[in-house]
RNA sequence: GCCGGAGUGGCGGAAUUGGUAGACGCGCACGACUCAAAAUCGUGUCUGCUUUGCAGGUGUGGGUUCGACUCCCACCUCCGGCACCA
């Protein structure tokens, strides 16, 4: 093993001189060029994998690069340290969470450091630190001063047996994870944020963020989910109520033969109250409501089509636009929480309805046409959805859809009987859990004044460490007699605390604010110095929260900018997603058993191989699989650089080069050109979205000419070349180029040194290959003289021995000439 | 079902605006060194064939073009997200 290179001495070697000297502390006042390099703060789960490992090697080499640029990197790290499984691991292990998380913490932060990648770790913030959720908590109270936080009533799932609000996760097919008891939905008053205030600078500002994936934008612009349409009163018979249906097809409106009440619509109970069959209906509506959620849960793992089921009210409406009765139904193919939960059914030509009429055998009604031919209920097997020329709609006939459906429209508005309305599918913001773990809602309930919230002078409202967890009740919160019971900051009577804590996403959603000023006990943040921070400048995290956290981070900016805290609309300039880490075609992961520890391979090969394989496994936004076999090639790679500077710089090689005098200039040229092509090309793809993997192709493809001709390549160039070999691979593996950057002579760190530009002269070829096709085939390729005339080339191409047998006497047709690439004769 | 992404050698993946498909690496084969092995170095490696060369080849079938992995149409498969969004 002598001839392998000595990582672990190395590595720790430089570890440790980066964290002494500081490398990563930023000066935040300085006038240099800022860059703010975020990763996605982690959940402090269990150790990290490989998988995640992938995440802060890309981020750290991004900010070894931009440093060696000369921008001034700030790069903090943190925790979003609250959550349900610290939860978990109390009940099932009995450890306090935060004791769990702590040393979670612990752990991670050693790997990080043992994986070289270096933080400005001055600026850690820790989500559940009362030092940080006091601002969480002031937060809070600056939406709730707002109005932008309200209470209203909201499902959550119960499990009847465990006695204890679920969360999504914990629901499987309808049952609770754990005791495996059917789950119930309750209706608890809960917190909300009004993110459908902002819904729409939500989606106007997407124009902003050029710089974001294009199907991360898609997401939240289908996730927002805006559609224009009308609001239509439908007038139940004999009775003052109105149903209000919204449609994005008014001009279909002649054709609505029937209406349909999701289960869940709050006009039910009084539609019904003197049916002769209310109790079946109720029946109906319990029994449907039920199946609605627990549908959703088997279809979702199955991918099945709920069956549509449905039963008349017995009651009518008046369709406006005609005076038409047309029955009132129920069923579970409506949302309510979508829209008015009531929809107009147009059978004709919408597909859901069309299958609910055959079944339960309703009108169809065809009121719009295709524009070229004619369309009769007998010739429909499906819908007919697409636009096209209205008929059957009285005064409304000949009009197109989107003509007609405005027309329609303002026909109803003049009658009071509609109104345009844009409608986002987006809902607000659920904050509330009823949990323990979290950052608690600063609110106090007085039986005199009501809903009082925290003064701001009272924060942080602190979470009791030790409480007991039983898996009987509610929050374990509520059993905390010093925290509930408190006097009312209004009144001075005796009141309770708001048990509920709040979603670990609103922690997340300012925390890349507290990094600036992670350490103030007066204010959340410095605002001068965020808004010379601010926006971060890359962004970089796991495509899995393309639309929740970035959304929320968004939201929570807008809102601070409309409060005058920061002047910027838009927290994230630079938006990247990383590809997943696979393993036998899988997620990798705990459950599946397929993850990999990289504290094995760090141990056999180190840290510098397990970067440069990661970063070389395929393009960093794609997934990837992972193989530990191939992790081998990065060893063999970094042994062959390692062998090749110290061969160069060692006093046998110089005697060797003086004595082998045999210069050989073309190569000394080539080695030049390769040296100046490789910057190019290395520097380039890190831009072009940090497509490392080929930048370290271009790099071993360098090392492989300097290997063959370092002893024919003039001494000057030949060091060049290798300089330049450790400089660029300096961000990827950075202790093995700290260790040879000192051996070549040098004094100062790496990082110090300015990464290369390219020397365009360089570059310059003399002469060219270029291929040579007939008839667009391959027939040869020709070394030729760059920047020949089209003429030269030409009698060059039709002189070659090779192409004459295939052009022979035949006409030539076209001849292609695309400069210095290929030629094309068309015969 | 809808939305988004992808499909290239035995494998991971290159090919930047349509211009020499398979860079770089893994694996494999052979050779050198060695008593031997490991390590290292060198050579070869898309497929087929009548092997100086020719033909085919980027999920499938069509199309546009002098020329298509790249653009257009239809379809198939896989991955991710969502749940009948009126």
């Amino acid at each position: 093993m002598s001839d392998k290179y000595p990582f672990k001495k190395i590595e720790k070697k430089w570890q440790k001189f980066w964290e002494e000297q500081g490398f990563f502390k930023t000066d935040l006042e300085s006038d240099l060029k800022k860059f703010y390099c975020l990763m996605m703060f982690p959940y402090p789960s269990s150790a990290l994998h490989v998988g995640h490992g992938r995440n802060y090697i890309l981020g750290d080499a991004v900010a070894r690069y931009k440093k060696m640029k000369g921008f001034n990197v700030l790069t903090p790290m943190g925790w979003d340290a609250f959550g349900l499984p610290a939860e978990n691991q109390a009940i099932k292990r009995n450890i306090p969470p935060a004791e769990w998380t702590f040393s979670n913490i612990k752990k991670i932060k050693k790997q990080l450091s043992t994986w070289g990648i270096c933080y400005d770790w001055d600026r850690e913030v820790t989500s559940c630190k009362p030092e940080y959720y006091k601002w969480t908590q002031w937060l809070f109270l600056k939406l709730y001063k707002h109005g932008l936080a309200y209470k209203k009533k909201a499902s959550v799932n119960w499990c009847p047996s465990c006695q204890t609000v679920l969360a999504n996760e914990q629901v499987v097919s309808g049952r609770c994870e754990r005791c495996n008891s059917e789950v119930e939905q309750r209706e608890l008053e809960q917190w909300f944020f009004k993110v459908t205030d902002y819904a729409q600078r939500l989606l106007d500002d997407l124009k902003l963020l050029d710089n974001w994936p294009e199907r991360v934008k898609i997401m939240q612009n289908n996730w927002i989910g805006k559609s224009k349409g009308c609001m239509i009163k439908f007038p139940v018979v004999d009775s003052d109520n109105i149903l209000e249906c919204f449609t994005t097809r008014a001009d279909t409106l002649f054709g609505a033969t029937y209406l349909v009440l999701a289960p869940g619509h709050s006009l039910i109970d009084e539609l019904i109250f003197d049916s002769p069959d209310a109790e079946k209906i109720k029946d109906f509506v319990r029994k449907v409501k039920k199946e609605v959620y627990q549908g959703a849960n088997i279809a979702r793992n199955f991918r099945e089509e709920i069956e549509k089921k449905g039963i008349f009210t017995g009651k009518f409406a008046v369709n406006p636009v005609n005076n038409e009765k047309i029955p009132i139904w129920v069923s579970n193919y409506v949302l309510s929480e979508y829209g008015t939960g009531a929809i107009m059914a147009v059978p004709a030509h919408d597909q859901r309805d069309f299958e609910f009429a055959k079944k339960y055998n309703l009108p169809i009604k065809i009121v719009i046409k295709p524009e070229n031919k004619d369309l009769g209920v007998k010739d429909l097997n499906s819908a007919f959805e697409d636009e096209g020329i209205m008929i059957n709609s009285g005064d409304f006939n000949g009009l197109k859809s989107k003509e007609g459906a405005n027309k329609v429209a303002e026909f109803l508005e003049n009658k009071s009987a509609g109104k345009k309305k844009i409608q986002y599918r987006l809902k607000d913001w659920l904050i509330s859990r009823q949990r323990y773990w979290g950052a608690p809602i600063p609110i106090i309930y007085c039986d005199k004044c009501g809903i009082v919230p925290v003064p701001e002078k009272d924060l942080p409202v602190v979470l009791p460490e030790t409480v007991e967890f039983k898996p009987t009740g509610e929050s374990p919160l509520k059993d905390v007699k010093s925290f509930i019971e408190v006097k009312c900051p209004k009144c001075g009577g005796n009141a309770k605390r708001e048990s509920d804590t709040m979603d670990t996403f609103v922690d997340s959603s300012w925390y890349f604010l507290r990094y600036i000023s992670p350490n103030d006990d007066d204010k959340a943040f410095d605002k001068d110095l965020v808004n010379k921070w601010l926006p971060v400048d890359q962004y970089i995290g796991g495509v899995e929260h393309a639309i929740l956290h970035l959304l929320y981070a968004r939201f929570i900016v807008k809102v601070l900018y409309d409060m005058k805290f920061v002047d910027f609309k838009e927290p994230f300039e630079k938006l990247f997603t990383q590809g997943m880490v696979v393993k036998d075609g899988k997620k990798m992961s705990k459950s599946k058993g397929n993850v990999v520890d990289p504290a094995d391979l760090i141990e056999r090969y180190g840290a510098d191989t397990v970067r440069l394989y990661t970063l070389f496994i395929g393009p960093p936004e794609k997934d990837a699989e992972w193989s530990d076999k191939a992790v081998e090639g990065a060893w063999r790679f970094l042994n062959r650089v390692w062998r090749l500077v110290r061969q160069v710089i060692s006093d046998k090689y110089q005697v060797a080069s003086k004595k082998n005098q045999q210069r050989d200039d073309a190569n000394t040229r080539e080695l030049k050109r390769k040296t100046h092509e490789t910057i190019k090309n290395v520097t380039e793809d890190i831009e072009r979205d940090f497509h490392f993997n080929t930048a370290i192709a271009s790099i071993m493809e360098l090392v492989n000419l300097t290997q063959s001709s370092k002893l024919k390549a003039e001494r000057k160039v030949l060091k060049e070349a290798i300089e330049t070999i450790v400089i660029l691979l300096s961000p990827f593996v950075p202790h093995i180029s700290e260790e040879l950057w000192q051996k070549l002579g040098y004094k100062n760190s790496i990082l110090t040194e300015k990464w290369p530009v390219y020397d365009k002269k360089a570059l310059e070829k003399e002469e060219v290959e270029i291929a040579v096709q007939v008839n667009g085939k391959l027939r040869t390729t020709l070394k030729i003289p760059v920047d020949l005339t089209d003429k030269e080339i030409k009698k060059m191409v039709l002189d070659n021995e090779k192409i004459k047998k295939y052009v022979d006497d035949k006409e030539i047709k076209k001849f292609i000439v695309i400069p210095n690439k290929l030629v094309n004769v068309v015969v």
